[in-house]
DNA sequence: GAAAAAATGCAACAATATATCATTATGGGG
DNA sequence: CCCCATAATGATATATTGTTGCATTTTTTC
């Protein structure tokens, strides 16, 4: 196990074109993310609640991102004392530890396919299947990097969010 | 005149580095952003309303992003019967027209530098002073592109929004 | 087991944005 | 010039997203 509680060269990103579902076993995926997660808690001696790992299931239910209040609904049945305040606390928590990213651009929140590090993804997001794509760390952020050290602008945070048609979607 | 209302070689985005601010007239800068504005709505046969051109000036009374509420009081001893509607509405001619542009992560409005080629920003945000850069098209738009272009994913709308600490505001 | 800290409950409200239908203004063809 | 079609705005209501403040409960620590 490395610092983010999975093994090394394993990732809970999906291979190299997230779009292609082949072969894809969800459940597995969710309960790798499920694990990792409590694992970094652990490590952390930080508290996964129940209601916090409850959020954190229904945001990995799929690769699609989840809004708020539909957590909430969702939420209903096991706690029925959700309120709004409950999910965004829950989602702080989640977003503070680095195990789910909010995509700016759609006021949603997906999970995070290399969860524990904080960092800040740069996402493909398929408009017709809503499929959500996290691109590896790369040349991209090192490139933003470059462009803002040219006028020396220090990031804090970066948002980049693509949005378009998937390779499976535009058939 | 070229196809945006401008001069060639001629933007109104500041020069190198938009966060130094000296030198820089903002009357004249808000002046050319509103010429260029009329010029292509004459071109193209839209119409530039007191409203919308109201709305237009006051994203445009600064470098930095405004929010729709914001405007909305502002538009008041103008415009005593605008409601959000209001605003929003002309906010979409603006952005329909690419005279300014959406900052997902602020959910805020600013001009665009480059208006009338409709366009998807980069945008540097300086968290301190709040001025926003609109970077040039360029390596990081081609880079998106062959990203993307690897595994058949069609861009649509892009979204990249860099916060941070600009240069002037880290002494 | 008591005190401190963390998490949740609960109520109200703030901020952002859209839907719907009526009314008014504008530009073009007779 | 007037009528018509279209575009724009007014007006009202409502939907969506997110926050504040304080009380209560749960968990940890000593």
């Amino acid at each position: 196990m490395n610092f983010n509680g999975l093994n090394n060269n394993e990732s809970l990103a999906i291979a190299s074109n997230p779009f292609i579902a082949d072969g894809h076993d969800h459940g597995r995926c969710q309960r790798k993310a499920l694990a990792a997660a409590k694992s970094l808690c652990q490590q952390r001696g930080t508290r996964l609640t129940a209601l916090r790992q409850r959020v954190f299931e229904l945001v990995w239910s799929s690769h699609s991102p989840v809004k708020a209040y539909d957590l909430l609904e969702q939420l209903k049945p096991d706690h029925p004392s959700a309120a709004p305040t409950s999910v965004y606390r829950a989602l702080e928590f989640l977003l503070d530890h680095a195990l789910i990213h909010r995509l700016q651009s759609l006021n949603a929140y997906i999970g995070c396919g290399t969860p524990g590090r904080l960092h800040h993804g740069q996402f493909l997001i398929c408009q017709r299947c809503g499929t959500v794509a996290e691109l590896p760390d790369g040349d991209l952020r090192k490139q933003i990097g470059h462009r803002a050290g040219e006028i020396g602008f220090r990031i804090e945070i970066e948002t980049v969010e693509i949005s378009g048609i998937c390779a499976n979607c535009q058939g």
